[in-house]
DNA sequence: GTATACTTTGCAAACGATTGCAAAACAAAT
DNA sequence: ATTTGTTTTGCAATCGTTTGCAAAGTATAC
């Protein structure tokens, strides 16, 4: 590799003549910068960022650590938080945990010893512990909240996207509503059963503790979790179901097929999250789509923005509205 | 941050011994190491990666550049580089092209000067000019070959994978059989492409070029291609379409959907790349699988094997094999 | 021509680790 | 006690930048 002296040499200049030539413009006599930069551009120069980084403290990175890409949500995410830091001249250090908090601290660990400028993270359950870790750098929890007190968010209003999921199934008529939500240590999954409770309760439908199933984020876990609630008698069985994330409304599909359930006249099905399955099945499904990819975008530009304005900021919590989008999945019940 | 120099006050010994207790064990004296390691892990000193890897010449990071992380099969292709890098301790810089080759090579810029040990790169068509960016840096090019002599690729099988789909469609007893392909610039489409004719060729089926269209890798392209394709006289239109990847498939899919044609009544359709929506629909639809996490998994591996063992090989070339899978959306032509 | 201000440059010390070399400490052998 | 060999340590240079400080150069005003 090619270095500053190399082209110092060549251009008749010091040291720190070129790298003034490139970093303070202002500092150095506009020929001698042309040339600097020639020379350097016909070397292939190009700075070292490990020396800038460890001379200046800055490594002009982020972390990004995240439960699982394969999710598209989460890809969506990655995407967001990419393209916003390259926009800004950063780039990003992935992790992926699997949800596994033991993963998560050594994702921690590892990302530390690169001295990124900030973190944006998917937090597991276990997060709370983990995160102490990294001390003081610069945090910014996506999607979730870990419970970290102080701690900036950036999610979507999964309350109010659950509660108008449920109250669009109260209007068409029903009211035995079932729900299959994702463990409750993960604060969407509670802020979610909560907007379930709330449009019932606004509905003066009483909750049945029997209705809602809790499932584990996956396509088994709601197969197994929708086969619990639907395999009753005609009279008792939900006549519609709130599925609380993607993967699981996929199980719940699944078994609304091995139960031979018709949808949407045996069974209305609302599911959380978009994706490209649930536009493409017939009927397609009825979702609470959540802007993703504007979530990863903004949660990225916030932490930046942090980073370079400096700004002493008290914690900040950002809402986006979720899309809700009525499709064929849903209609009156039965009878 | 605490540093070496700190940890070596406490401990009472030198700089020198404290580095030593962490890279080479066996240089330091037993006891003595367990002082400077309890110390070290009070402190909760962590070496800083940036300094290390300035010395020493190594960041123990790679770049991993992908066309686009949205798609669910190029996530998978992260998820694996990932895996394996993370398992031998590693770290990922990752980047997206779009497909672009400018924005490839602004990631190669960006990412030479943070010091990758290596490179994993899914190629665009500019990728032969883009990749001279990187001078002597090892470079694995995933799934894709980007056409430079002497490159060490890991890929699937395509042509094969393309002439068994197509042989199956013709065992059914299709004989206009039609093809979306991606841009023949890329390479998995021209080998996916050469199988196609292969096959109709072993069967003695006339290549038609007006069978063939051209599609831009996303849905809008295969649903555009498709219509031209299927919006013919009945006796003038493909039985079985064979679509070269996953985006296309579904556009595809609403095209058939747009015209009122029953899968696989009317036509049986093939597609290349599995995934969820694939085993979901009705009729779920028959595809070449590709093993992307192994892909991926394998090509870090070889990577990272070729930076540690420092193997002097010459250019390698991986091969997978696809995966066959029949499911619904192919049958025999009607009449 | 001298004083004053402003630009433009270079010197050399950082940043935080690693490592070749040699000194010190210890053990074993004579 | 001296030699020889081995283990354990420390000194100081190094990786490739950036930057505070001061010197040199140039322009402006008197």
């Amino acid at each position: 590799m090619i270095d500053v002296d190399q082209v110092a040499n060549l251009a008749q200049v010091s040291r720190a003549t070129v790298s003034r030539a490139f970093t303070r413009p202002d500092l150095v006599n506009h020929k001698t910068r042309e040339r600097v930069l020639e020379i350097a551009n016909q070397l292939g120069y190009q700075p070292n960022q490990l020396a800038s980084a460890l001379r200046r403290g800055q490594s002009q990175s982020i972390g990004l650590i995240i439960s699982d890409v394969l999710n598209p949500g989460n890809a969506m995410l990655v995407k967001g938080v990419q393209d916003a830091a390259t926009k800004h001249d950063y780039t990003v250090f992935m992790f992926n945990t699997d949800e596994d908090s033991i993963k998560e601290r050594k994702a921690l660990e590892s990302l530390r010893s690169h001295m990124p400028q900030g973190l944006i993270i998917m937090p597991t359950s276990g997060a709370a512990q983990n995160l102490k870790l990294v001390g003081t750098l610069p945090v910014i929890e996506l999607d979730r909240a870990s419970g970290i007190k102080g701690a900036h968010t950036v999610m979507v209003d999964n309350f109010g996207g659950s509660r108008t999921a449920v109250h669009h199934l109260i209007q068409l008529g029903h009211k035995r509503i079932g729900m299959i939500v994702g463990s409750l240590d993960i604060s969407t999954a509670q802020e979610r059963h909560n907007g379930y409770q709330t449009a019932l309760a606004e509905a003066g439908i009483a909750y049945q503790e029997n209705l809602v199933q809790i499932g584990n984020h996956r396509e088994d876990g709601g197969r197994l979790a929708a086969h619990k609630l639907l395999s009753r008698a005609d009279d008792e069985r939900p006549t519609a179901l709130f599925v609380g994330n993607n993967e699981m409304t996929i199980g719940a599909i699944f078994a609304t097929r091995d139960l031979g359930l018709d949808i949407p006249a045996d069974l209305s099905i609302v599911g959380f999250d978009d994706s490209r399955w649930a536009k493409l099945l017939q009927p397609a499904i009825t979702v609470v789509a959540q802007p993703a990819y504007e979530l990863a975008y903004l949660a990225c530009e916030t932490l930046l923005d942090r980073l370079e304005r400096g700004k002493t900021q008290k914690a900040i919590e950002i809402r986006l509205a979720t899309n809700f989008i009525t499709r064929a999945s849903t209609a009156a019940p039965k009878q």
